[in-house]
DNA sequence: ATGAAAGCGCTAACAA
DNA sequence: TTGTTAGCGCTTTCAT
């Protein structure tokens, strides 16, 4: 079935019966026959054809490193909405934290088979950003959430620091002076921006940091979380302690460990977490934590990535979207 | 940047180019010659152009109710992998529950852009039937987890039903016989079985099932969970009651809700869960479920829709993987 | 308002 | 082993 078949059986030429499937201009009455026909045969037009020749795909690819995080499904859903409202694709990847995956996934656009990435992973590597430089991606990329600061790339994110500074804070406005940050031992921006965050809480507030304060896990995992702060409990007198878990995958898995040695929360220890995913809210207790925009963040991404592969902004833009702590049991003293 | 560039300063046809592309028998050094090339300039083919050729596109797309669920990330990881294994590409596809959406999704197949589908949606109106059959998509879909059953249809799952009498039997081997079901009231497939399931464990230790048993949600929410078990313990005398929840997404909120009145588990109230996925070990206290093999239901998947494009068995298959009952603190009577 | 024809970049059948 | 050439199915320019 192709669009020859549509023309010969509506008595046109072929370029009549593409300008009724593209909408331009056409007679009304030859439209309506044209329109009868492809209904009758039920044609659709062959994507590679068409994709061919306006060398456009109208897909895009969506970067993260493991989708396993919940975080990411209110982005996906933001992006996704927001792409099929303009008529876009959707290719998902997973990187596995990976450089490699990463590097790999961005031959896509070598191969024309995407328009863009909306990249939740981070660019590191010189390998990577030399590639976006030769091959000129800069108006390919935009970074959701994580980022690389780059003269000449775009992003779409909050303000990591500020954020962490108010969770910190919040901690310490309950009283804790002790205050351990759970973190990756990953070289992310975010990484890097609410650990200064939360540097710069201790220090608006007196209290001294010491390396021993910061607990680096290796992964990114709920159950790793969960050894490492049995771990911490079993090292240390817990008397008034506050920990800031810089993602809620990390606070639940703390928060099991601390659940299962029967120390009270939040009077022996007060725990915030960042993401506010789904699950945040039905732990035990429930948890305080930072709550990033994540359907807006998807959305923004998305259209900034269209300003770029329409050509309508070519400029680099830096969008910050405003979270919000949302204080739970974890850190509230009445319960 | 085309083949012909390539072609050119290599002093040879375009075709052969092709073929040291392709992998096709070439002279050692004519190809060596060409690879050198290619590295230079930098070459990479153009997805488009091949795919219209070869009439094929070596992507499939992955369409899920809604990613937000973490049962899925296992499925899809297994999918992601070993599909790339192969070399193809998966498209993500979220239908939000909604069949308008599965049905655009299949469009994908008409416009030649996918060269077949892993469905974990369910297969329902007459409508989608009617399209597979008209279409003969019988040997681009196959079934994951969720299934229609159909005589030519294919599917990777488990014993949904078997897997439910275990965990039904499971709770009333530690003494309930007040035995709740928390379902969806939506007509797919594996709530049909795992219902199916709990009524013959009931069946068989002589319980009677009464509707007023039976709790329907509307939405598969974690919230919604926690709102229904709210109600549930409001109107009526918790003593010795099991419940069996179709997912982990439903057990978790209703756990929630209990632990809220204080209500002691397992004594008063043991329940089980289903899927098993990462939250269930760490909620307080930790759930019993039902584990299934996400990752290889992914991958088998997968290898079932490869047969069916490589035409190397387009009969259909039944396949059936095995789950296992994880038994933990919320059926535990030591705790 | 419509048609004819060139060509998007590639693969593969056939020829040499 | 390699080259020539005919499309894959579509969009778009240029003519009419």
């Amino acid at each position: 079935m192709r669009i020859n078949d549509v023309a010969k059986k509506a008595g046109v030429s072929l370029a009549t019966v593409s300008r009724v499937v593209n909408g331009k201009k056409v007679k009304k009455e030859t439209k309506e026959k044209v329109e009868k026909i492809i209904s009758e045969l039920n044609y659709t037009p062959n994507f590679m054809a068409s994709s061919l020749q306006r060398t456009k795909s109208n897909m895009i690819l969506v970067l993260v490193p493991a989708i396993s995080n919940p975080y990411y499904s209110a982005i996906l859903e933001g992006i996704g909405n927001t792409s099929k409202k303009f008529g876009y694709n959707i290719i998902l990847g997973n990187s596995y934290w990976s450089e490699e995956q990463l590097l790999d996934y961005l031959t896509l656009l070598n191969k024309r088979l995407i328009d863009g990435v909306i990249l939740l992973e981070r660019i590191s590597k010189k390998k990577i950003i030399d590639k976006i430089k030769n091959e000129n991606y800069y108006n390919k990329i935009v970074q959701c959430s994580e980022y690389f600061e780059d003269n000449d790339l775009s992003y779409v994110t909050i303000d990591h620091k500020k954020a962490a500074y108010e969770a910190v804070s919040h901690l310490i406005s309950i009283g804790k002076r002790e205050i351990y940050l759970f973190s990756l031992n990953k070289d992310y921006t975010y990484v890097t921006l609410r650990k200064e965050g939360y540097l710069d809480a201790l220090k608006d507030n007196k209290i001294d940091f010491y390396p021993s304060n910061e607990i680096l896990l290796d992964e990114l995992s709920i159950k790793n979380a969960q050894k490492h702060m049995e771990i911490f409990i079993r090292s240390r007198e817990i008397k008034n302690v506050g920990i800031f878990a810089i993602s809620d995958i990390i606070a639940i898995g703390a928060l099991k460990a601390i659940k299962e040695k029967n120390i009270k929360i939040p009077q022996n220890i007060a725990i915030v977490g960042f993401d506010n995913i789904e699950f945040s809210a039905v732990t035990d207790p429930s948890l305080t934590t930072v709550s990033q925009p994540g359907y807006e963040l998807g959305a923004e991404s998305f259209k900034c990535l269209l300003r770029k592969i329409n050509e309508e902004n070519l400029l680099p833009e830096k969008i910050i979207l405003q979270h919000e702590l949302i204080v739970r049991d974890s850190t509230n003293k009445i319960v």
